[in-house]
RNA sequence: GCCCGAGUGGCGGAAUGGUAGACGCAGGGGAUUCAAAAUCCCCCGCCGCAAGGCGUGCCGGUUCGAGUCCGGCCUCGGGUACCA
C-alpha cells in the first residue's frame, strides 16, 4: 500500500484546479454570488503563521461556498506602501520599489503551495501606478465634493534628524535613531472630513448584524457621541469669555477652577507677556503626540493669573490654569474643574492647593472629601445641594439631562452634541506612498492635477542617504507648471496615509483592470464583501475608514448606494503570537532578533552569532519590527500544505490568539496519513459487513455537525468532529460500499480544510470530477433523531445518577421513574423532594 | 489613563444557563517486531486505599442549577488616530 505523499499529491491537484479554472471568479446571474475576502497582507517578505491562519480560514469559507453552488470571488493583493520599505532602503541601501516587488514575488511563491482557492488573475499591489492613479482620481473627486481640506496639525519632530517621526518611531519620548527627545511641531496637512459622517457612521453600526458586538462597541466608543453644553465663563479683566464644554453641567456648583489647553488662544496670548507661562507651554510640547502618552503623563498646570466668574454664583471668582491634560482637539480646549466629583480634577486640586466644593451628596454619605472623588454611577439617585438646577433629587443621568436644559433656558449656555471622532489626517511626509495629486501655485493656490495627467508617478531616482522626504529635495519632480495657469509651481510632496490604500482595495478587486476606480456592473454584482476576515487589531481604524470611504465613493459615483456598508459580515480572527527576543544596544535601546538567530542553552537563550544573553518576552503580537515571525515554509515542505492548513485550524478557536508552537504539526500529519490509509484500505475491503446502519447515522450526524461548524466559524470544533467521524469509519465493520460512501463524505467535509488530500481520496474511491466543485453533502434529518435519551439526574445540583428513557416520554412518567432511582431514594430517605425539576431531553434535578 | 477582549487539566482547548474537561498534544502501560520505525489497544483534572471531597483567575450575588448571567477586583492581550 502506498504512503500518503503530499509532495506528489498537492502539485497534481493544484495543476488540475488551474487547468479547470476552478477558482476564476465569473459574473453568473444564474447563481448567488459570494465575495469572501481576507485582509490583504503587507509584503514584508516572508509569510508567517498568521497569514496561513487568516487565508486558510477564508479558503474554508470560499471552498464551502463553491460547493454550495455560489459564484465565488476570492482575490488576493498587497498592501504595499508604507514605512518598512523606506527603512530597508535606509538600512541596506536599494530602492523601496525593488524591495517591495521582490518581497511580493517571494511571498506569492510561498503562498501558492498552500493551494488557496484564489483568483490570482485579479492580483494587484497598492504601489502599482494603475492602482494609486485611480486613488488619485478619487482624491480629486473627493476635493470637488468638499470632502478634503487642509489645516494645521501636530506631528512628532526629531530635532536632530530634522524629520517627522511616526508614533512607532518615538520610544519613550525619544527619536528611535537620534535618541533625542522629540518635539511637537505644526504643519499644514491634508484631511478627509470623516467627522461630517460621525452621526451616520454611528447610526449605521446598528445595521451591521453580522459584525462582532465587540467591534461595534469599540467603533461606537471611538466615535464617542456625547450630549453636553458650551458655557461661557466671563473674565474679570473684561477679556473675551472663555467657553468651556462640559458633559456634566450638573456638577457646576462644584466648579473651582478652569483649565485650558496649552494650545488654547488664551494660553498663547498670555504667554507672549509671561515668560514663566511661555516656558511651561514649551515644556508641554516636549511630548509625543499619542493620546496614551498625554493621558498617562503627570498632570501639570500653571496659574495664568486671570480669573473668571462662576456662571451661577457670579460672586465667586475662579482661577484659570493652563493644564497639560486638556486636549485642544476635543470640545473647546477649555474645561471647568470639579474636584469633588472627578478624580483627575481632585488630584490636580490637591497638587496645586485649589478649592474643593461639593455639588451633591451621595446617598447616606456625609463624609468630607479627602483623596477620593465622589463619582455617582449614572443610574444612582443623588440629591443636589441648594437644589441646584431646580432639581432636588434625581438619578445622576436625569440630573445631567435636566441641568443642560436648565442652563439653556437661563441663557447661560448652548446645548451641543459632540463627537470624539476627529478628521482623518492623511498627509505623510514620506516617499513610499501615493502622491497627493495637487500642485501649489502662487497665483492659483492649491490646484488639483488634471485627470488626464494621472497617475502622478513616484520618481524612481531618489536616494535615502539622508533623513527626510526625498520628494522634497528631488531636483525636477517637484517643479511643475500649474495645471490651471501654466506658470511655474510646486507639486505637493506629501504622500497619502497607507490607510487610504486599504480603504477601497476590496472594491477594486471587483474590476482590477478598469480604467476608472470601479466598474459599475462588476461593483453591482460583486459588492458587498459577504465575509470579511482579519485581525482584531483593525477593529477601529481600518474598518471605520473603509466605511467612510465607501460612502465617499458612493457620493462620487464609484459605488452603488447598496455598498456604503461594504462588509456584510465580519470575522475577527485572533492573532498568532510568538515570543520576542531582545538584546540592548549601547544606549539601552531594544534590538530585536529573529527566532532562527536564537540558540537555546541550559543557561537560557543566547544570540547564535555572538553568544550574548537574550531576554525572552512571551506572547507578543507577531510583527516585522519585533522580528518574532515564524516561517511556515518549513512545515509546508516537510509535511505538505494540508498539514499546515489542518494544524492552524485545529489548534485554537479562530477568534482567539494562538501562541505558535512547533509540536502539533507532526500530529496533524499523522492524522491525515491515517485518513489516507483508511481510504486506501477501503478499496480492497470485503464487500459485506455489519453495522452499515450505524455508519450511516454517524455520517449524517457528521454532515450536520461539520456544516454547522463551518457556517459558525467553529473550525476547531468542526475538526474535532472530523477526527471522531474518521475514527468511526476506521473502526467500522460495515460493507465496502457503505464505508466508501462514508469516506467520500468525509473527504467532502474535509475538502475546505485539506483540499489536496480530499481530491486524492475522492478520485481513489470513484467520486467523479473534482471534489472542489462537487455539491456539498446534505444531512438527512431522518438519521439525526435518536430514539432514546440519557438524562443525568442531579441531586441538589450535583450529578448523582442517570436515567435512559424513550425520547418522547412525558414529564410525569419521567418524574415517577426518577423517584424510583436508587440514588434518589437514598438521598430522600423516605421524604418527599422539596422540588423536582425535569427538563425533557436535558436534565433532572431533585432538590431535597 | 481611556475603550475592547481573554483567563478551564502538564499543554492547545470542548461545553443553546443543564453530566465540566469533547477532540488533540504530551505522558504512562500493553500488543506487534529479532530490534527499531510505523501502526494498533488501554489509562490519564486534583486530593484520597476507599467511601467521598475539591475543582473553570479572585471576592460576592442571581438561579432548582453558573465556565456561561450580574456587581466588584487581579493578570494578560489588542486599540489609543503617523506600525500595518
Amino acid at each position: 500500500m502506498s504512503r500518503y505523499a503530499p509532495a506528489d499529491v498537492e502539485p497534481k491537484w493544484q495543476a488540475a484546479w488551474a487547468d479547470a479554472e476552478t477558482f476564476a471568479a465569473r459574473r453568473d446571474p444564474s447563481r448567488p454570488k459570494y465575495y469572501v475576502l481576507e485582509m490583504f497582507p503587507y509584503p514584508s517578505g516572508r509569510i508567517h503563521m498568521g497569514h496561513v491562519r487568516n487565508y486558510t480560514m477564508g479558503d474554508v469559507i470560499a471552498r464551502y461556498k463553491i460547493a454550495t453552488g455560489h459564484s465565488v470571488l476570492h482575490p488576493m493583493g498587497w498592501d504595499a506602501f508604507g514605512m518598512p520599505a523606506e527603512n530597508a532602503a535606509m538600512e541596506r541601501g536599494g530602492h523601496p520599489k525593488d524591495w517591495t516587488y521582490g518581497n511580493i514575488a517571494d511571498m506569492r511563491d510561498q503562498m501558492k503551495p498552500l493551494g488557496l482557492s484564489i483568483d490570482w488573475s485579479r492580483e494587484f499591489a497598492t504601489c502599482d501606478p494603475e492602482y494609486y492613479g485611480q486613488q488619485q482620481a478619487m482624491f480629486i473627486d473627493f476635493m470637488e465634493k468638499g470632502l478634503v481640506y487642509r489645516k494645521n496639525a501636530t506631528v512628532n519632530w526629531d530635532p536632530v534628524d530634522m524629520t517627522v517621526l511616526a508614533n512607532e518611531q518615538v520610544i519613550d519620548g525619544k527619536g528611535w535613531r537620534s535618541g533625542e527627545p522629540v518635539e511637537r511641531r505644526e504643519l499644514t496637512q491634508w484631511f478627509f472630513k470623516i467627522s461630517d459622517y460621525s452621526e451616520e457612521l454611528l447610526a449605521a453600526i446598528d445595521g451591521l448584524d453580522a459584525w462582532p458586538e465587540k467591534v461595534k462597541l469599540m467603533q461606537r466608543n471611538w466615535i464617542g457621541k456625547s450630549r453636553g453644553i458650551e458655557i461661557p465663563f466671563h473674565r474679570t479683566d473684561g477679556g473675551d469669555p472663555i467657553v468651556c464644554y462640559s458633559t456634566r453641567p450638573d456638577t457646576m456648583r462644584g466648579a473651582t477652577f478652569l483649565a485650558i489647553s496649552p494650545e488654547h488662544p488664551v494660553s498663547r496670548a498670555l504667554a507672549a507677556e509671561n515668560p514663566e507661562l511661555q516656558a511651561f507651554i514649551e515644556e508641554t510640547r516636549k511630548m509625543d503626540t499619542t493620546e496614551a502618552a498625554m493621558e498617562k503623563a503627570e498632570k501639570k498646570g500653571l496659574d495664568t493669573g486671570i480669573t473668571v466668574r462662576h456662571p451661577t454664583s457670579p460672586e465667586i471668582e475662579l482661577p484659570v490654569w493652563v493644564g497639560n491634560f486638556v486636549l485642544m482637539d476635543y470640545g473647546t480646549g477649555a474645561v471647568f474643574g470639579c474636584p469633588a466629583h472627578d478624580q483627575r480634577d481632585l488630584d490636580f486640586a490637591r497638587k496645586y492647593d485649589l478649592q474643593v466644593r461639593s455639588a451633591f451628596h451621595m446617598p447616606g454619605d456625609t463624609a468630607e472629601i479627602a483623596d477620593e472623588a465622589l463619582v455617582p454611577p449614572k443610574t444612582e439617585t443623588v440629591s443636589y445641594i441648594d437644589h441646584f438646577a431646580g432639581i432636588g433629587a434625581a438619578t445622576s443621568q436625569e440630573g445631567i439631562d435636566g441641568s443642560i436644559d436648565w442652563f439653556e433656558a437661563k441663557g447661560l449656555g448652548k446645548g451641543q452634541v459632540k463627537y470624539r471622532l476627529r478628521d482623518w489626517g492623511l498627509s505623510r511626509q514620506r516617499y513610499w506612498g501615493c502622491p497627493i495629486p495637487v500642485v501649489h501655485c502662487d497665483t492659483c493656490g492649491v490646484v488639483p492635477e488634471k485627470k488626464e495627467n494621472l497617475p502622478v508617478r513616484l520618481p524612481d531616482d531618489v536616494s535615502f542617504d539622508q533623513p527626510g522626504n526625498p520628494l522634497d529635495r528631488h531636483p525636477t519632480w517637484r517643479d511643475v507648471p500649474c495645471p490651471a495657469c501654466g506658470r511655474p509651481a510646486k507639486r505637493e510632496t506629501d504622500t497619502m496615509d497607507t490607510f487610504v490604500d486599504s480603504s477601497w482595495y476590496f472594491a477594486r478587486f471587483t474590476a482590477p483592470d478598469a480604467e476608472t476606480p470601479t466598474q459599475a456592473e462588476d461593483a453591482a454584482y460583486w459588492m458587498n464583501v459577504d465575509q470579511y476576515i482579519g485581525g482584531i487589531e483593525h477593529a477601529i481604524l481600518h474598518l471605520l475608514y473603509s466605511r467612510f470611504f465607501a460612502r465617499a465613493m458612493h457620493i462620487c459615483g464609484h459605488l452603488p448606494e447598496s455598498a456604503i456598508e461594504p462588509f456584510d459580515a465580519l470575522f475577527t480572527q485572533g492573532m498568532v503570537t510568538h515570543e520576542i527576543y531582545v538584546t540592548r544596544d549601547e544606549r539601552d535601546r531594544p534590538v530585536y532578533h529573529l527566532p532562527e538567530d536564537i540558540e537555546w542553552h541550559e543557561s537560557g537563550a543566547r544570540l547564535g552569532a555572538s553568544g550574548a544573553p537574550v531576554e525572552v518576552i512571551p506572547s507578543a503580537k507577531m510583527s516585522k519590527s519585533k522580528k518574532n515571525v515564524v516561517d511556515p515554509v518549513n512545515i509546508i515542505s516537510s509535511y505538505g500544505a494540508d498539514t499546515a492548513r489542518w494544524f492552524v485550524l485545529s489548534d485554537s478557536p479562530p477568534e482567539r490568539d494562538v501562541e505558535w508552537t512547533a509540536s502539533g504539526a507532526e500530529a496533524a500529519y499523522k492524522h491525515l496519513s491515517r485518513v489516507y490509509r483508511v481510504a486506501a484500505d477501503i478499496v480492497d475491503a470485503p464487500e459485506a459487513g455489519s453495522g452499515d446502519e450505524d455508519l450511516l447515522r454517524a455520517m449524517h450526524k457528521a454532515i450536520h455537525d461539520i456544516t454547522m461548524g463551518i457556517e459558525s466559524f467553529g473550525f476547531n470544533a468542526a475538526i474535532a468532529k472530523l477526527y471522531a467521524f474518521a475514527n468511526t469509519i476506521a473502526k467500522s465493520k460495515a460493507g465496502r460500499e457503505s464505508r466508501a460512501a462514508a469516506m467520500r463524505t468525509l473527504a467532502q467535509l474535509m475538502a475546505p480544510m485539506t483540499p489536496h488530500l480530499s481530491e486524492e481520496i475522492w478520485s481513489m474511491l470513484g467520486g467523479g470530477g473534482l471534489i472542489a466543485t462537487a455539491p456539498w453533502p446534505k444531512a438527512d434529518p431522518a438519521y439525526l433523531v435518536e430514539d432514546t435519551v440519557t438524562l443525568p439526574i442531579q441531586i441538589n445540583g450535583k450529578r448523582r445518577s442517570e436515567l435512559t428513557v424513550a425520547k418522547d416520554l412525558d414529564k410525569d412518567a419521567i418524574e415517577a421513574l426518577v423517584l424510583q432511582d436508587a440514588a434518589v431514594q437514598r438521598a430522600l430517605s423516605g421524604a418527599q423532594p422539596k422540588k423536582l425539576i425535569v427538563v425533557p431531553g436535558r436534565i433532572v434535578n431533585v432538590v431535597v
